[in-house]
DNA sequence: GTGCGCATAATTGTATACAATACTAGCGTG
DNA sequence: CACGCTAGTATTGTATACAATTATGCGCAC
C-alpha cells in the first residue's frame, strides 16, 4: 500500500504497514485471525498500538473486525471481487490516458526498475513480492498522473485485489502479467494516451477472466512465521 | 458520511459518526481543534474510544492529525480542493448512467423525499442540514448503482466536499443546486442514461465554478488570526 | 459415540495511569 | 519594550488493568 492515509504516523503506521505488507504478498491468507496480544508481541508493542493498526486495515477492508469476535484477514466476497474491479476499470484507465500525458523520463525510469525487480522475484521464486511490485506498477501511474487521491483510492483496490486474487485464482501459469505491463510502459514513454488507456483497460480485463468467481476458499497459517520476514 | 467503512464496533462509528455530521453541517469549521478530553467529556466516553473515533475521521481525511499536536478539523488545500471535484467528475457521471438503468420506483421516491427534505431545511434557514442532505443525494445515486465500493468513495469525497465548500464557496446565493438535483431525479426516474451522465457531469462542474480556488487567501483581518490555526 | 451444559480459559472493549511532548505565562535581561 | 529563558500546565502517546464477551474442553446423559 505504501502510501499510509492521514498524517498522524508513528507506531501504529508501522504496525500496519507491516502487516498489510504481509498480507499483500500472501504470507497472511484471507480468513487469518489477527490476535492482538499476539502481534502485539511480535512487534513489542502494546494492544493499543495494535489495535490503532488493526483500525487501519479495516477501514481499507484489508481485515474484517467484529465487535467481540477480533480481527480476521478479509475475505472478499465474490460480490466484492467483482466491485474492486468494476471501480478499476473505472478508475485505471482514465488514470493511465493522463499519465501518458505527464509521465517524464524519470518516471518512466522508474516503472521500468519496477518491472525489472517484479521479473526477477519471479525468477527467484518470490511470487509474494512479484504480486506486490505489480501492484505498485498501478499505484506508480496514478501517482504519475498527478492524481493522489485517486491514488489512494487505487492503492486500496491493489490492495483488495490481492485478497481476491488469493482466493479465486485460477491459472497459476501468472507471468502474462509482466508483458502486458511492458506494453503498457512503452505506450506511456511513448504518450500514447489512448493506446495506454485501451492497455489497461484489457489487461484489468484479463486479470478478471484469470479468476474463477464462483466458489472455494483458502486455509489460514501461523501468525508468527507469516511476519518473520 | 452515513456508512462507515468497516463493521468493528459501535462506540468509537457512532462518536465519529456524530463528529463527521458536525463536520459536515458546518457546526465545526476547518481548523477546530478537536481535544480527546474535552470529546470524551461531551459525549461520555473515554479518550480510547475518542481516538479511535478521530482515526477513522483521519482515515477519510475529514480530521488531520500530526503527531504529539493534535487533531483538527481539515483545511483542504487548493490542490487538494482540485482533486476531489476531479475525482467525483470521474466517479459520478458514470455512476449516474448506471444508477438510471437500475433505479427502481422506489428509489425514485426515495431520492424525491430527499430533495423534499433539503428544500425544508433551505426554508428553515439550516443551511448546514440542507448541505449534508444535498450530499447524501450523490451518495444515493451511487448506492442505486449498486456499487458498494464506489459509493464509499463518493462518500468520502462529497464529506470532503463539505469543507471545501466551508473555505472556498463564494457565492452564497445557493439554491440552484435544488433544480440540478430536480433535473437529475427526472433523468433517472425516466431511464434516460445519457442525460442522467451529462446532467451530473454538468452539476459538478457548476459546483467547482462556484468555488474560487485561485490562490490568494482571503486577506485576513490581522497576522494573528491568520497564523493562529 | 454424539450432543448438551457448565466451568474455565482466551480474547476483546473500555477506562485509567503514567510518561513524553508541546503549549503558556511570567520573569529577568539587554 | 522586545526577546529569551524557565517553570508550570495542558495534551497527547503508550501501556496496563479490569470488566464483558466469546471460545474451549470436559463430564455426563442418552
Amino acid at each position: 500500500m505504501t502510501d499510509v492515509s492521514s498524517a498522524m504516523e508513528g507506531t501504529s503506521v508501522t504496525v500496519a504497514g507491516r502487516l498489510a505488507l504481509a498480507i499483500h504478498e500472501h504470507r497472511l491468507p484471507p480468513g487469518t485471525k489477527l490476535i492482538e496480544d499476539e502481534v502485539g508481541d511480535i512487534f513489542g508493542v502494546s494492544r493499543t498500538v495494535v489495535r490503532a493498526a488493526l483500525q487501519q486495515l479495516a477501514h481499507d477492508r484489508l481485515v474484517t473486525m467484529q465487535k467481540n469476535r477480533g480481527a480476521h484477514v478479509s475475505q472478499p466476497s465474490i460480490r466484492e471481487a467483482r466491485e474492486v474491479f468494476e471501480a478499476r476499470s473505472l478508475l485505471e484507465p482514465r488514470t493511465a490516458r493522463s499519465a501518458a500525458h505527464r509521465a517524464t523520463p524519470a518516471d518512466i525510469a522508474r516503472l521500468q526498475s519496477h518491472i525489472d525487480e517484479e521479473h526477477q522475484a519471479l525468477n527467484s521464486g518470490d511470487s509474494g513480492r512479484a504480486l506486490r511490485l505489480s501492484g505498485l506498477f498501478h499505484v506508480e501511474i496514478a501517482r504519475i498522473a498527478d492524481q493522489d487521491i485517486i491514488a489512494a483510492f487505487i492503492a486500496q483496490l491493489v490492495a483488495r485485489s490481492s485478497l481476491i486474487i488469493a482466493l479465486y485464482w485460477q491459472r497459476r501459469a501468472a507471468l502474462c502479467e509482466s508483458h502486458a505491463h511492458d506494453a503498457l510502459l512503452r505506450a506511456l514513454a511513448d504518450g500514447r494516451a489512448d493506446l495506454a488507456e485501451d492497455l489497461m483497460k484489457g489487461h484489468l480485463l484479463d486479470l478478471v477472466s484469470s479468476l474463477d468467481l464462483r466458489g472455494a476458499v483458502a486455509a489460514p497459517a501461523s501468525l508468527r512465521d507469516a511476519l518473520r520476514a
